[in-house]
DNA sequence: CGCCGCTTGGAATAAATATTCCAAAAGTTG
DNA sequence: CAACTTTTGGAATATTTATTCCAAGCGGCG
């Protein structure tokens, strides 16, 4: 019954709700042209930004022009920027819940619950990372960088829990277009014969030290390849076969750790390795 | 000392940050003139308003004439409103904005000393995971462990840059006793026949979306069984597929994520599975 | 009670911002 | 490969919003 002979032009519903924004967007996003489907994509990465940027801004961020951005409010159903960020800037009641709080908000849940869960693991993550930025060592970092920069062929081990860190190394290399080789224990093959003149070997691993990933550092060191090794402290086994032992303090909540910490030095180290071979 | 032949007028500092904008509005408040008094007393009512708000707005709900608000702004420190709101605004998006300008400078400055670059991706991490603290929807959350909970295998599909964070998921399923089985891709095999009635699959993918993961999820989806995502975005095409769909907003650098989040996100679920289970 | 400095409101102006429109580019289809 | 449709970018325009400025108001003081 809208009446309004004024906005008759727009008898097409626009979201009335934030949420009803979403599911819009969600619908509409899959068969949109590229230039539109790129606004879609920034501005569900960035909802919370709409109620205080301009169109300029938004379009920027997602790299089209500001008329593109136009053309997607309207698509939305809005007449155009303007009403869709009143949407937001109404419903931008919340103030502001900061990190504290809102952690303190999930972990008020009963002990178990998966959001009470996850506020102890991202406190964890961040006590990891805090701690590794303050302890690292750069001295031995750049040595590490320094070698394996050198290296032919990197190859990566950690197995267990290890594993994912050292999966991710692989990617990031690949990406880099760095010669490496992921041991990844399939099949139980141990690919030992891989190990090259020339090679290093990237190890990672924690207590309790896997087996197959001292080895396969043991056999390189015997070799006289050089060994960097990722791992907890410096009394791991790994350290007495290393030429550069980076440690990694992580913060463990219950029976897991976080990984937070290990992995940011893995990609820096890797990033750096491949920055350092161009 | 500001030599600012252009800044001169302002030789006066304004609040930099929203402690220094209180203590500031607290100290001037008790010695003003009746309108300005007005303005501070509502602006001091209402602060997260500004941010969204137009001098115009403001002006009314204070009850005073627009350029009475002006005034106050300058009485404050600022040039004008628009300096003012850009401070709430900017304290209110977290911390986001400039970063990204940050990394594209790190980049070009190609300040790539390892140390440097550990330092940007913890801080990515940090970042990542305070967001996700703060954007994480808890029944979205409580939904997806309730129905993993109830499968019988549950299978974790996630490749590429998702793929440590999926070996990870298996790795704590399988120390919890939960019955899971990664979908590896190895030799292309795709075991998508491993789906049986009861189960239930947790994929996992981010933009670039991975095709095998996406047509995965589709298989299970056709067949009815329940589908938990993991992506990026509201608008990831997992989020047609997927009975629920936790996102994670994850700092990129480039090409890379730090994935801190995610794996937070990922082991929270696995553990409360794993706690709800027995 | 009339002068003077501080305060005030509003109209005028400047700046920023949103929005439209059209010509060119990129695809599509027969 | 030509005709046609859709998509795109950017310049032109309209609208909103911020900001300045000045004349009028107010209150204290001689």
């Amino acid at each position: 019954m809208t009446d309004d002979s004024e906005t008759l032009q727009t008898p097409t519903n626009a979201p009335a709700t934030v949420e009803e924004f979403r599911e819009r967007l969600a619908a509409i996003t899959e068969d949109l042209p590229k230039r539109l489907r790129k606004c879609a994509d920034h501005i569900a990465a960035n909802t919370d930004r709409i109620a205080v940027s301009t169109v300029a801004e938004l379009a920027a961020g997602a790299d089209v022009p500001p008329s593109a951005l136009m053309r997607f409010c309207q698509i939305m159903g809005f007449s155009g920027f303007s009403e869709m960020q009143k949407l937001f800037r109404e419903a931008y009641a919340p103030g502001w819940p900061d990190y504290s709080t809102r952690l303190k908000n999930l972990k008020a849940n009963r002990t178990g619950s998966p959001a009470a869960l996850l506020a102890e693991f991202v406190e964890a993550g961040r006590l990891s990372l805090e701690a590794l930025a303050k302890s690292v060592d750069e001295q031995v970092l750049d040595r590490a960088v320094a070698t394996l920069s050198r290296a032919d062929t990197i190859h990566v081990v950690g197995l267990r829990r290890a594993f994912p860190v050292a999966s991710y190394l692989a990617y990031v290399f690949e990406k880099m277009a760095v010669p490496a080789m992921l041991h990844d224990g399939v099949g139980k093959l141990d690919h030992r014969f891989a190990l090259r003149p020339g090679d290093a070997v990237l190890a990672i691993t924690f207590a309790p030290y896997s087996e197959e990933t001292l080895t396969l550092a043991a056999d390189a060191h015997a070799r006289g390849l050089p060994v960097i090794g990722l791992t907890d402290t410096l009394t791991s086994p790994l350290a007495r076969l290393a030429d550069a032992v980076v440690t990694v303090p992580e913060v463990d909540f219950g029976a897991f750790r976080s990984l937070s910490a290990t992995i940011a030095l893995a990609i820096s180290l890797a990033v750096a390795v491949g920055s350092a071979r161009e």
